[in-house]
DNA sequence: CAGGATCCGGACGGATACTG
DNA sequence: CAGTATCCGTCCGGATCCTG
């Protein structure tokens, strides 16, 4: 990282402190709204701007601006701009973008092998833990 | 393995229409700032109150309350509480916690692999878009 | 069509004080 | 020690309007 000049935060020594961790790192990427759906829907193949808007339902296309280019700036995903009128605009996944999308693929499939699970835990905490939220 | 080869897969039903992904859930759950460091520290065995706090450097004892109290509820840790002054609780995950553990170790492997090159892509794309945040 | 610029509410999380 | 209660600032993201 290259934020040596300002204050490194949780780079301290913690739970993370030897040799893993880089959890944060991944997280501050997709743990946001919206990207991991965007990369999900790239990994189908190649997108324009507005296929990507109503393939995403309900991200705003500021937020959609925002994700992609956050994800080219990352080296996710690369922009193919066509100078035609009206204006073209294609992304894709690079493979770097598809790999980390594998990755995150596999948390999915966890997600989806406990989710019941996950709210059978929550229904019985509920039940023993009343006027809580 | 499923992404790389099919590239498309189904046309219908957005990135995470309605019956798969599953990926938002395992996102409202570990995407937030501090879940992840907890699960980590408990990964490595039981932990009391306290040396959660100490082990998770910046977390305030707010947040740890409330970032614990949302894994026991989720059933990915379990909480054991002894009647003793003062006080001790211990925290330990779940088997069900210790394989999310493992997929988010993963994605955490992943983040070490390729920070290198996301950083590289990142002082490239910084290069050639001056004044952009 | 593919964005940029701006305004704004609300959730997330930090700091502090208090309790059993 | 292990929380609870309260106040409060920040910032993410939605809505809207404008541009090339």
């Amino acid at each position: 990282m290259s934020v040596a000049h300002t204050e490194v935060t949780h780079q301290a020594a913690g739970p993370c402190g030897d040799d893993d961790c880089g959890i944060r790192d991944v997280l501050d990427r997709i743990g946001d709204k919206w990207t991991v759906l965007v990369m999900v829907e790239l990994a189908k193949g190649v997108r324009r701007f507005r296929e990507l808007h109503r393939a995403v339902p309900g991200i705003s296309q500021r937020m959609l601006t925002l994700t992609t280019r956050r994800l080219c700036r990352d080296g996710l995903v690369e922009r193919t701009a066509f100078a035609t009128i009206p204006p073209q605009v294609e992304y894709r996944l690079t493979p770097m973008g598809r790999s980390l999308a594998e990755a995150v693929q596999r948390l999915a499939d966890w997600s989806r092998e406990h989710k019941d699970a996950m709210e059978d835990a929550r229904t019985r905490w509920d039940a023993g833990h009343p006027g809580e939220g």
